[in-house]
DNA sequence: GCGCTTTCAGAAAGCGCTTTCAGGGGTGCT
DNA sequence: AGCACCCCTGAAAGCGCTTTCTGAAAGCGC
């Protein structure tokens, strides 16, 4: 891409008549003749130079932006823990970007790789890990030569197999509690909408409900339990087969806010109402759902928060021998979504 | 950040006993001899060898990351183009990386010049521009260069000042159509949400909406038009003050469903019912706002496909000598949160 | 079998920058 | 005035890769 090559360090240098090692110097603020540096930041000026930053990174200079891997952008789960990254990254002088993988394992180990390629100094993997345990291992045979290599890296929510420092929502607990809400509030049958089968966010989070019934006496039968992509249409769909096969359930538990959305909308669509019929309950608190009608009831996790200590992580050396792992969230936060029963 | 060196393209070479030429033929994917080709991949398998962008970048290879920047990530309006534009990209073998400014100038600034220092292939410009003519002015400054070292721009809704190719949302006769629409429904007292001052976007879509109710000889007092941040709580806080100031409008008009969602959210917690008591309509289409109770009215942009669009224009050049300029989008779409009224 | 073209591996020249290393000219001291 | 020292500039090496260019070996026709 030079049709019109490219103004370099050189270019600066001869016109301000300077060495390019003194162009490089005044350009980089270490000392030098004030008048000289003028006129090289005149010169650069006028030419409009910009530093090659693959040059300068070859020369050995420090790069200062970092990857977040997501599996979709357009899911508010991960705007807000990329918001939250990329605050106390902005914090630290250091530029974000974001890439977004659809769900797709091939392109999440091209992104690493190509950060890994860049040098970045952080990589910051959210969201769970992919169900074959082969891309798992691609990942990780990316990973750990970069990590040799002084990189950082940071997940979020992700598959434990991945042995990197991580901040991990309470799934499980948050579930259980949630579990134990919903039976506070008199309900016994329940269906719950969950997601692709072997993600840890599922397990982890069908578990703990479901232990949670079976603690109290309350089953939880496996026809109730419908799999589905964790997206709204997602959860529109597996809403839609429960009812197909005539719903028994009181309370429906879907796995991530963004399914509860969709079956909220597939309640109504059917004539059934939110909460007088059927109660819904969600997991992770996006911000949306309170602007709902009826506000979700939803296990809270600290979304932003979640980004801001995985970055925070990245940012800091880990000294020990072991990954750190930081555990947030959990909260069970009731709105209107869910009704007593049987008050 | 090199504690353990990196393996290079020599160790593989030296590992399988060839040339550094060799190798990166071998690894390219160049006419090489299969056996040595065979004991060259082996060896980069066996190193974990990943070729350093940089060097690669600097040696002339084609690089395949383009860059899109946008206000703010969070934001569903942005997290939609930029999945368009992710899609496209997608199926030209490019991989997007995101980069959000959360409305700070200078960041903004600061990403198109790393993108133009990488040499990205191309770089997405996405919402409308700031008000200050300085900070413009600094990004033609960065995009000039850029352009001219074979660099593609494209832009979407952005201020018009940037001559660059752009996608431009159809804003003035969206608001328009929407202020008909609203007129048909039997409204005659409005007030209008707006954003930032002196924002194409705001200016556009408010002027659009208030030359059509001129038109049809129905006033829109300046106390009724209120200006605040585009986002949720800019909505929120609007449409409170409004409030605290006697709402007289039977219909707010609010200029993008994001501040719509705020506003919803503020009727509601003064006791207020959308739409018997206010009607509300906003701007864009977000996907969410069909599964809001009630569904919002909105003047539909085709999100996905501006993005799309944008990253086609940015991948095909422009030969000729203006800048292209495409316009979707504009249709009024009624739901339920606009009422009839006097019916 | 000789001289021709063709094929493929290796040597070497950069890409644009940072950074050591030397050297030259002031300055401050004796 | 002479010497030591410091500061600043320029020359040059080199980061890791791609890509000519060169040369050797192999294949072909006569």
């Amino acid at each position: 891409m030079q049709p019109r090559p490219h103004v370099t360090l050189e270019d600066v240098a001869r016109a301000a008549d300077v060495s390019p090692a003194t162009a490089s110097r005044a350009l980089n603020g270490m000392r030098v003749t004030p008048q000289l540096r003028d006129r090289v930041l005149a010169a650069a000026g006028k030419l409009a130079y910009t530093p090659n930053a693959h040059a300068r990174a070859l020369a050995g200079a420090a790069h200062r932006t970092v990857g977040v891997i997501c599996h979709d952008v357009t899911d508010p789960y991960f705007s807000a823990i990329a918001g939250g990254v990329m605050r106390v990254a902005g914090e630290n002088d250091l530029l974000v970007m974001l890439a977004s993988t659809f769900r797709d394992p091939e392109r999440e180990v091209a992104y690493v790789s190509m950060l890994r390629a860049e040098r970045a100094p952080a990589i910051l993997l959210t969201g769970s890990g992919f169900e074959d345990p082969r891309w798992e291992r691609a990942l990780e045979a990316e990973l750990r030569p970069y990590l040799d290599g002084g990189g950082r890296v940071a997940a979020v929510s992700r598959h434990r197999s991945l042995k990197v420092d991580s901040v991990l929502p309470e799934n499980r607990a948050g579930a259980a509690a949630m579990a134990r809400a919903l039976l506070d509030l008199g309900h016994r049958r329940f269906a719950v909408l969950a997601g692709p089968p072997a993600l840890t966010t599922v397990t982890d989070r069908l578990g703990g409900f479901r232990d949670e019934l079976a603690g109290a006496g309350v089953p939880l039968p496996a026809a109730n339990v419908v799999a589905a992509p964790f997206t709204r249409d997602g959860g529109y769909q597996a809403m839609t087969e429960l009812l197909a096969r005539g719903l028994t359930a009181t309370c429906v538990f879907a796995l991530t806010d963004v399914m509860a959305i969709g079956a909220c909308a597939a309640l109504r669509d059917h004539g059934l109402s939110v909460p007088d019929d059927v109660s819904v309950a969600g997991f992770d608190d996006i911000p949306i759902v309170r602007d709902l009608t009826p506000p979700l009831t939803t296990v809270a996790l600290p979304l932003q928060q979640l980004g801001e200590e995985a970055m925070r992580m990245a940012l800091t050396e880990n000294t020990g021998r072991r990954r750190r792992v930081v555990r947030l969230g959990g909260e069970v936060v009731i709105r209107a979504s869910t009704a007593k029963l049987g008050g």
